[in-house]
RNA sequence: GGAGGGGUGGCAGAGCGGUCUAAUGCGCCGGUCUUGAAAACCGGUGGAGCCGCAAGGCUCCCGGGGGUUCGAAUCCCUCCCCCUCCGCCA
């Protein structure tokens, strides 16, 4: 969410850096300022009246019986105002809760303009794509060809889009998980935590899925809970609500977690094999960081999930989104697109975000500046580190092998037991 | 799922209809004393919003919401959470 006082202080400036995220945002400001002013009016009224309420029975106690008839009638007539103020106040507190809630971060100034992933700004590249002698098979012909996805039994289970690993491949995804949550927590320092996969609207509510996005996601209506779509959404609920000292900032975390994700309107876009599915493994890392900075913390982030992508030997070009290809609640992302030899094209496999304090004004997560005076808000910045499936396609299309084995890199060998896949 | 107990300031814990601007202790911050530190003593120490250039003022918050009352941390209803016991269960 943005600052109403920022947005009271220099519309102008926001309604030209919300344009920059799509003009249809720009609009939604005028209703909002206009619902402000309101809210502070009625406010104001409010307040006074429960002031002189209160006046009245303070001195209740010791006022002789006719002024205590008088007082009570007085106090009963201001009731009704006040009740009514109330209401009003009540009304347009959800109104602008309603419209701010589905504003989106504005986008820091060095990100460039731009409406879709064609406005998006190669940054550096690592590596280079694999040369082969003979012609590299997509992973879904090396995944059925080693018996290590079954896409078909999948569907049986539960559906398109629910990826059945089996064998070696099942032991490739689980070796993967390991050896990254390793790559953070011991190497890196981030603080491993093991979130629940289901979360409630508040938790949503603050990463931002809530109230925008609610259709992406699967909900379980009975109990009034979500399969979380990536586990940014626990990690940046573990502080929500809280105060936290200066000193413990900038807090890393990262979790493993199972992801759930409708992709309903993406029916037949790059759905083949599994570079598009409902439930994905991914493992993420998530700092809260000093507002002063997080841009810092931005870098650290992205360069501690590109590690991931270097050691197991895998092409990869990051790149800043500009404006319009951001997501909601960013204000300034950088993707990893690993290189598929198979399916050739660049994999998306992480976004590295700064959220400002956008998601933390959401979730009330603070910090004391300097031990005293009003608390701050924390910044918070995810990234994924990285995410399975495409990491998956990635690594066996760019290591497969004239003979149609899978070559292990280096680093994966001690967690997969084994330096080669073979039919 | 059933029965009972309980949710108060960073923590512990009192309060059970007006004096709560929530006692007291601990913690923390500042000061006095001291060569320095400790101890002792003195003072301070939550959050949100609104008004104001500021100083400051006002409103709200004792798990959430609603109600009774001139007045609620205190009484009533409801929901959530925690603890104990029972049931079920990976």
């Amino acid at each position: 969410m943005l600052d109403l006082a920022r947005l009271r202080d220099d519309p102008e400036g926001v309604r030209k850096a919300l344009a920059r995220k799509g003009a249809q945002h720009a609009k939604a400001l005028e209703p909002l300022l206009e619902a402000d002013t309101r809210r502070r009016g009625a406010l104001g009224r409010l307040e006074a009246l429960r002031h002189e309420k209160r006046t009245i029975s303070e001195s209740f106690a010791k006022a002789d019986p006719a002024a205590k008839e008088a007082a009570r009638a007085k106090s009963k007539s201001l009731d009704e105002e006040i009740k009514h103020l109330e209401e009003a106040v009540r009304g347009i507190d959800e109104e602008i809760e309603t419209q701010a809630l589905i504003l989106p971060n504005t986008p820091h100034a060095q990100v460039p303009d731009g409406t879709d992933a064609a406005g998006n700004v190669e940054v550096r590249q690592w590596g280079k794509k694999p040369a082969f002698a003979f012609a590299p098979k997509a992973h879904w012909d090396l995944g059925e060809a080693l018996g290590i996805l079954d896409n078909a039994r999948g569907v049986k289970i539960a559906g398109s889009g629910f990826p059945l690993y089996t064998g070696w491949g099942a032991r490739l995804e689980r070796a993967l998980l390991n050896f990254m949550l390793d790559l953070h927590v011991k190497e890196q320092a981030y603080i491993e935590v093991f979130p629940p996969f289901l979360a409630n609207r508040d938790t949503m509510r603050t990463t931002g899925q809530v109230p925008k996005f609610e259709e992406d996601m699967y909900r379980l209506e009975k109990d009034g809970l979500y399969l979380i779509p990536t586990a940014e959404a626990p990690l940046t609920s573990i502080h929500r609500d809280e105060i936290l000292d200066e000193a413990s900032l900038p807090k890393r975390y990262t979790a493993y977690s199972a992801c759930f994700r409708r992709e309903s309107g993406a029916a037949g876009k790059d759905t083949r094999g599994i570079q598009r599915v409902h439930q994905f493994n991914k493992t993420e890392l998530m700092t809260y960081a000093h507002p002063d900075k997080s841009y810092e913390e931005l870098e650290r982030l992205t360069n501690d999930a590109e590690e991931v992508l270097k050691r197991l030997g895998l092409h990869y070009r990051v790149v800043r989104l500009c404006a319009g290809d951001m997501g909601f609640s960013a204000a300034m992302t950088y993707d990893l697109e690993v290189w598929a030899p198979g399916v050739g094209r660049y994999l998306e496999v992480s976004s590295c975000s700064n959220f400002e304090d956008f998601q933390a004004r959401r979730g009330a997560i603070r910090f004391k500046d300097g031990g005293k005076g009003k608390p701050r808000l924390v910044h918070t910045l995810n990234g994924s580190g990285t995410a399975t499936p495409r990491l998956f396609i990635a690594l066996t299309e760019t290591h497969q092998q004239a003979d149609g084995s899978i070559l292990i890199p280096e680093p994966l060998r001690p967690y997969l037991g084994t330096d080669r896949i073979t039919p």
